[in-house]
DNA sequence: AATAATGTTCGTAATTTTGCGAACATTAAA
DNA sequence: TTTAATGTTCGCAAAATTACGAACATTATT
């Protein structure tokens, strides 16, 4: 049994979500932006009581998760839902959840 | 600003709830469960490519997180789905997506 | 009492995650 | 050309996660 592709895509792809989510200061984020629909990294910074490098981090890891997308708005970077992905991901929980 | 209080409690419950989750082993055991809405250990480790102390760990976590509960019937435990916390997992991502 | 069946816990190691400050890059403004 | 504003990346350290085999615990069976 290969241990590599024991799992299916999906499973893969749920871990994979969640795992971004896994954190309370990237739930905070995804329900930050969720709200305003997008938002700046100056926003979040001023709120969360985390240092601008750690808080950078995260976006990394949800960016990477293709769950958000920044776009360049000098100097500023605008942080939105990447909503392709964010659907993905909200079809995956419901099928997990047999909703 | 308190860093330990920062973060509402549902926000971080859903990151508990996000994290048990955030493995392949663990999403596929949440699936296995749900199907059957119960097994043993011992069905688990037949069909998964790791160690028994690893599936043991992997359950355990997902004990922790309240999203499974296991039922002594010697020599073997019966684990099913924590119900009354699966459904407010449900709740809460439901919320996260606004559903 | 000895053996088998079923899982958990312990000890260990490798890897990943989390977090920070300092340094850096980029562009706008003075 | 400085200086300010906005973020990212680097280097480091502490903690958590992942994984395994060996040892252990419990109960059923011989």
């Amino acid at each position: 049994m290969n241990k590599n592709n024991f799992f299916t895509e999906e499973q893969n792809q749920k871990a994979k979500f969640f795992k971004a989510l896994a954190h309370p200061v990237r739930v905070f984020i995804i329900e930050f932006i969720s709200n305003q629909s997008c938002c700046y990294s100056g926003d979040l910074s001023n709120i969360l009581p985390i240092s601008k490098s750690t808080l950078s981090q995260h976006l990394k890891e949800l960016k990477n998760a293709g769950l958000i997308q920044g776009e360049i708005k000098t100097p500023k970077i605008k942080y939105c839902l990447n909503v392709e992905n964010w659907l993905l991901a909200q079809k995956l929980f419901k099928n997990l959840f047999k909703i």
